[in-house]
RNA sequence: CGGGGCGUAGCGUAGCCUGGCUAGCGCGCUUGUUUCGGGUACAAGAGGUCGCGAGUUCGAAUCUCGCCGCCCCGACCA
């Protein structure tokens, strides 16, 4: 391809609404435009990454036993309101009327239509595992679109969804894509690595996320050089041990703490009750319905872990600026910063306490009183806890749950993510088989997705310098970029060019020539900008030399006699 | 949706506070000359509903109100 007949807009300065680097050069590199937010054009060199990384994945995919399928972006709802998703995603859903009014939705993902297919063409053990997938758009109605592709409106991803006999055979299923992924990140040039991840409204119980870390990425991941656990942080659990018992005995006793509304006020003089001798008792409403949560007082709560845990499909903390919440403080008899779960606790309100408080005593919270808290509580004796659970947000240094040593946390781009679904979706939808026994049963489901888009950006994040990109060979949209300094045609330099060309491409090299007439500086630019791993300079002198530049992009430049520049690149490339 | 910021030529921006223009600059673009190994130099040009709509005023890019769009932080996630 010449540079002159494809389409590579670069651009010299930094795009005003692109705040992080990779969507800079995406932008900068002539990949994508923006036609609103969250909405983005492929540009050909946007696109012949993006279906690099395509082709990758299938390949994978197929080596690990999925079959390709193409499922309707445009879908039913009543197959949404069958599994119960039309409620619970909701608000990701995008929903459309035809002309008659009816509605449809745009799919945020396949589960529903996979699984719609298997209860049709999936009757028999005989038929299983089976695992299907497809690289496909995907529509969802983002709160906040943001970083370029990393979270977009409509975005490409891969979703695979097995079907296996049992939990064993899902597992096994499971661990396939888990490997698949592995090697389709690795192939990518991305360093992506797993974490045990929280299953969020997909539903389901196993499940790891791929991630690829870097400071911009939007989730923290909790992990261990030591041992190699690691888990996203909403998941993520620590070692510490419980929060010390002190000697029993004492009754509870109220004392007033005028104008002490925080857990960092309640420990400075004259009180001095240490954050962790504190509890803090906060109000939330699981899908409506209000409840406590206790945690220690130096500890964070961890919202999904508690959705998760009580396995809400929405939750919130009550809100003294929200009108309707007022009431429920009324119930307790006082406001934030006073409230506590040992007296005036309505019967109906379940009491959620982490785990790290089981067995504390000694302990100080609010006596549901404004301006008073209470000290000597006993969790066991003074606290009618419904449920103990793991709730806090774990916290950089704590010992690994694993092995105890210290934990570190970073953030990272979530590219992938695998599940084991169990049979929710096959029961809702009726995907039955008949086992050996001629038994009905449900089948045991997994799913798989990658983002692809964010796979490309994800790359760009993880792989440029100060120049521009810097394109890994798999995924490159061109492997070559062959710049002759001087264009005219019939001139030993374009010849060159052109042999060059030619017999790259013979050798099933994607090479790009740059037959624009422009300044050296200007192609050399643009080269590193776009980012093409192997950049071959044919200049005058040099040619006079009997010599052709071969630089790797971001290595050392080497020299080699023109007939030799086929195989050096070769070399190059193979690294 | 809550909080913050921004909207002036294809891109990046000055001007706005303290109304008074023919709206300025850099990049890019066009033409010519020049240069020819890391975004050449010179000259001449083209290109603007100052986001949209009302209002205040003799006069609005500038002040007021409403709307729209974009970016950042939070809730969502591949």
């Amino acid at each position: 391809m010449r540079w002159t007949q494809t389409f590579i807009p670069t651009l010299k300065e930094v795009p005003a609404d692109a705040e992080i680097i990779s969507h800079q050069l995406l932008l900068r590199a002539g990949l994508v435009r923006k036609l609103t937010g969250g909405l983005y054009t492929f540009l050909p060199m946007g696109l012949r990454a993006l279906q690099k990384i395509e082709n990758i994945i299938r390949e994978e995919m197929d080596r690990a036993g999925g079959i390709e399928v193409l499922m309707p972006a445009l879908q039913p709802p009543d197959i949404w309101q069958r599994s119960g998703r039309y409620e619970t995603a909701a608000d990701v859903l995008y929903k459309v009327r035809d002309r008659a009014k009816k509605e449809w939705v745009l799919g945020p993902t396949h589960e529903e239509v996979i699984t719609t297919l298997a209860a049709n063409e999936i009757n028999s053990y005989r038929q299983l595992p089976r695992n299907f997938y497809q690289i496909q758009l995907k529509f969802r109605d983002e709160i906040r679109p943001r970083f370029g592709l990393m979270r977009a409106k409509e975005f490409i991803m891969k979703d695979a969804y097995s079907f296996d006999v049992s939990d064993e055979a899902a597992m096994a299923s499971y661990q396939k894509m888990y490997d698949a992924y592995t090697r389709i990140f690795a192939r990518c040039g991305l360093k992506a690595f797993p974490v045990e991840a929280d299953t969020g409204v997909i539903g389901g119980k196993h499940s790891h996320e791929f991630m690829v870390p870097a400071e911009t990425g939007e989730n923290e991941v909790v992990y261990c050089e030591a041992c190699g656990y690691a888990a996203n942080i909403e998941k993520a659990t620590s070692g510490l041990p419980r929060t010390a018992a002190r000697e029993a005995g004492a009754e509870v006793e109220k004392f007033p703490t005028p104008g002490v509304l925080t857990i960092e006020a309640l420990s400075r003089p004259p009180y001095g009750v240490a954050a962790n001798r504190q509890i803090k008792t906060l109000v939330y409403l699981a899908d409506s319905k209000p409840m406590l949560v206790l945690v220690r007082g130096d500890d964070q709560l961890n919202e999904t872990k508690l959705m998760a845990r009580t396995g809400a499909t929405a939750i919130r903390p009550a809100d003294v600026k929200n009108a309707d919440d007022l009431a429920l403080f009324a119930a307790l008899g006082a406001k934030p910063g006073s409230l506590g779960a040992v007296h005036h606790v309505p019967a109906d309100w379940k009491v959620y306490a982490d785990e790290r408080l089981r067995g504390a005593n000694d302990m100080t919270t609010g006596a549901n009183e404004d301006g008073f808290h209470l000290r000597n509580v006993s969790m066991e004796r003074d606290i009618k806890v419904t449920e103990w659970m793991d709730l806090r947000i774990v916290g950089s240094g704590e010992p690994c749950v694993k092995c105890s040593k210290p934990v570190k946390i970073r953030r990272a781009i979530e590219v992938g993510h695998v599940f084991k679904l169990g049979t929710k979706y096959s029961e809702k939808l009726g995907s039955n088989f008949l086992d050996e026994n001629g038994q009905q049963q449900p089948c045991f489901m997994g799913c798989y997705g990658i983002g692809v888009t964010r796979t490309l950006q994800a790359i760009i994040e993880q792989s440029h310098d100060k120049d521009g990109i810097i394109w890994p060979a798999a995924v490159a949209p061109y492997q070559v970029c062959i710049t002759p300094l001087n264009v005219a045609t019939d001139g030993p330099i374009m010849t060159l060019a052109e042999k060059l060309h030619e017999g790259l491409s013979a050798s099933g090299v994607d090479v790009l020539l740059d037959d624009r007439d422009d300044r050296p500086g200007v192609k050399f630019k643009d080269a590193d900008l776009v980012g093409f791993p192997v950049r071959i300079a044919l200049g005058e002198k040099g040619l006079a030399k009997g010599i052709v530049e071969i630089k790797p992009r971001g290595g050392e430049l080497v020299n080699v006699a023109p007939e030799e520049a086929v195989s050096k690149v070769m070399e190059l490339l193979a690294r």
